[in-house]
RNA sequence: GGGGGCAUAGCUCAGUCGGUAGAGCAACUCCCUUUUAAGGAGUGGGUCGAAGGUUCAAGUCCUUCUGCCCUCACCA
């Protein structure tokens, strides 16, 4: 790792520092005022004076009285010329013995195109903007390790232009969005990310202690439970960008950090809400895109027309030929799982509705590539979200399945505070009886329903997720700056 | 947690059967007014991830450890 401070690039730069000092240039100026952005300087024509650009030098080609050097900033790249006869041998030499790959500078200039056709600034003025003391990655290569992109990534970016690309596409997205939910009259609000307790989701939260107060906090696992809130405050429509925390292992499809985007709308129903689902990202992936078709993994997704909308239960009757509805508690259903010849994992622990999310997970979600709205969870996991009218065992519940990835998860919510009260009581039970994530008792929570909620339909996406598929990407870490990383000094 | 892989100069990588540590880029000293992976001449730069072990001799073989990646399991 680069945590020497002995080396020889590093010494070599420091003493630059104080020949540029000697030489009159300030090594880190306080600003510099660009007329243009480099990607749009290679848009003017030639002869256009006055033109005044900065960046990082990326790569260099000194000559005895004329240079030209390739500048990039978050545009893009430019290559800028200068000549010792426009900024007279002091600077000339301030280029050619005291600026390094990597550095800051700005030119003031004119454009031209040179003879072998590549648009150019040409310095008639040079401006020190800013010193590293160390060394770019290779000019060619870039940087190939993977540890060193995820550690630094500003290496990456500066280095990897597709990777800046990325990140600016998650930004795009999440700006996209935003303004679509406003456009829609929804409101953003922020609720706690430190809690006095973790609701919202079954998963197991970070813990810490606030000690003004004395108390155990817990980060949060979903805003859920508060959105609601906000719901039972009369804010009808609303939403927030949730950086939620989970402690729980990490692999390339789960992060203990990630980004939810969740939104709650007064009076709509399941429904309406995949009705919303499907425009809001037909939407987006024609503002990033231009287009409804996107290719992941190799394989084109069509995003266009109306998605399918297909139950748990139709769909592991097709997959596996077994009628969940045909067994009605976790051990004839075990039996008829065992009798097809699937094997799950711990089945003899598992109650029905756990067998039955393993056994879709098993047969069906590894297939499910397109986008497929799957619908009506089973009741018991779901323990936020309304039942069905129709058939009690079932929730007014959708995910949007993309290649096999649980993007999107939304419900009818359950606004009933007495069957809100005994869902929860029965997870309660369940976390004593040894089951870690099983939801918690959330009294507070359940003061709040008491006081009244409207019909109301809630929406999640795991933007992290989302954003790593839209841009084909395997691994979430790839699609957040600075992933957690074990330090290693 | 199980299994597999990787770690050599600032970066990208070679390193044969165990026998003096290599290249390109980058850096340093020069030359160079149209280059664009600029070119030419020269120079310096290594705790081979860490610690043990085997051996006359270890970057190379063995053990342990650390970090990272992949995979399985777990986990909405």
């Amino acid at each position: 790792m680069a945590d020497k401070t002995d080396n020889e690039y590093r010494q070599v730069r420091i003493s630059k520092l104080d020949r540029l000092r000697e030489a009159g240039q300030n090594p880190y100026p306080e600003r510099f005022e660009r007329s243009h952005m480099l990607a749009d300087a290679r848009l003017l024509d030639d002869d256009v004076q006055g033109v005044t650009v900065a960046g990082r030098i990326m790569t260099a080609r000194i000559m005895g009285k004329l240079s030209f050097i390739t500048l990039q900033d978050v545009s893009g790249r430019c290559q800028i010329s200068i000549r010792q006869d426009d900024v007279g041998p002091e600077t000339y030499k301030i280029v050619k013995k005291l600026v390094d790959i990597g550095d800051f500078i700005g030119i003031a200039g004119e454009m031209y195109t040179t003879k072998t056709g590549e648009k150019t600034v040409r310095a008639k003025g040079f401006s020190f903007l800013g010193k590293t003391l160390r060394p770019l990655p290779e000019k060619w290569q870039g940087v190939q390790d993977q540890e060193v992109l995820y550690r630094q990534r500003y290496l990456d970016v500066i280095m990897n232009p597709e990777s800046m690309d990325r990140f600016k596409l998650r930004s795009n997205l999440i700006r996209i969005m935003r303004r679509y939910l406003e456009d829609q009259a929804f409101m953003e609000v922020e609720t706690p990310v430190l809690a006095p307790k973790a609701s919202g989701a079954a998963a197991k939260p970070f813990t810490s202690h606030h000690n003004a107060l004395d108390m155990e906090v817990f980060l949060r696992i979903a805003p859920e439970t508060y959105l609601k809130r906000c719901i039972v405050g009369g804010f009808d429509r609303v939403f927030e960008f949730a950086r939620c925390f989970r402690n729980e292992g990490m692999d390339p499809s789960h992060l203990q950090d990630f980004t939810m985007l969740e939104y709650y709308c007064a009076y709509w129903n399941y429904e309406d809400n995949m009705n919303f689902t499907q425009k809001l990202i037909q939407h987006v992936l024609t503002e990033l895109f231009g287009s409804l078709e996107v290719e992941i993994g190799g394989e084109k997704i069509d995003f266009s027309g109306e998605w399918p909308r297909v139950s748990f239960r139709e769909l592991i009757l097709k997959d596996c030929d077994i009628d969940i509805e045909a067994f009605r508690d976790a051990d004839s259903l075990r039996a008829e799982i065992s009798s097809k010849g699937i094997t799950l994992e711990d089945v003899e622990k598992m109650g029905r509705g756990n067998l039955i999310d393993q056994l879709y997970k098993k047969v069906s979600r590894p297939q499910m590539t397109g986008p497929v709205f799957l619908t009506k969870h089973p009741v018991d996991l779901s323990p936020l979200a309304r039942r069905n009218d129709d058939e009690e065992s079932v929730s007014d519940r959708f995910q949007l399945v993309i290649r096999g990835w649980e993007v999107v998860n939304a419900y009818s919510e359950l606004v009933d505070p007495l069957d809100q009260r005994a869902r929860l009581e029965s997870q309660a039970a369940l976390k004593a009886s040894g089951d870690d994530d099983a939801m918690d008792m959330d009294e507070d929570y359940l003061l709040a329903m008491e006081h009244g909620m409207p019909p109301i339909s809630g929406w999640g996406m795991g933007i992290d997720r989302f954003c790593a598929l839209i841009t084909n990407q395997s691994n979430l870490r790839d699609v957040v700056l600075f992933p957690l990383m074990r330090p290693n000094d």
